[in-house]
DNA sequence: GCCAACGTTGGC
DNA sequence: GCCAACGTTGGC
């Protein structure tokens, strides 16, 4: 899952209360539908820190509730709001939880170094989704390269 | 700051 | 339903 570090950071949510956070503002169908469909509780998360001279997946989470209602995309007030959702919001959030933090983040300059990532979505061009599937192995494989350390 | 790659909007 | 114009994302 891909944030703005200057919006909302891997840090933010390590010292948010339960180290969970409601994950709200998607504003994509497919990204959407990726976590209404596929995101189950306890599934791995890489948080992906974008937009920044040097990019890095900063840490890692876990899905702790599954997709439900995105309540800021009825309110008025919020950055997030969507005025064609009248009275329903058809867009949904999941509440994510910091588990690993990473002795170093990694780079996408490391990333795309390493062979075994080639294939991975958020590397390819063009891939602006903020929600992009990751495979096992290439999870592992960015685990090892942080040196992930259990909160 | 530039620009490629998308996604969305709206006229027809 | 097509497609041009426009807006956004995000790497570089």
């Amino acid at each position: 899952m891909k944030t703005e570090p200057s919006v909302f950071s891997f840090e933010d949510l390590v010292k948010a209360p339960g180290r969970t956070t409601h994950w709200e503002g998607v504003r994509n169908y497919q990204a959407r539908n990726l976590m209404r469909d596929e995101f189950k509780k306890g599934d791995a998360v890489l948080v992906y820190h974008s937009n920044l001279a040097e990019p890095v997946v900063a840490g890692i989470a876990e899905v702790a509730r599954e997709a439900y209602p995105d309540p800021s995309a009825l309110d008025k007030k919020s950055e997030y709001y969507d005025e064609k959702s009248k009275g329903v919001s058809s867009w949904v959030m999941v509440d994510v939880k910091a588990t690993h933090s990473l002795a170093t983040p990694v780079t996408r300059t490391q990333l795309k170094k390493e062979p075994a990532l080639k294939e991975m979505k958020v590397l390819q061009k063009g891939a602006r989704l903020s929600v992009q599937p990751v495979t096992q192995k290439e999870f592992e494989k960015i685990l090892a390269l942080g040196k992930a350390k259990k909160l």
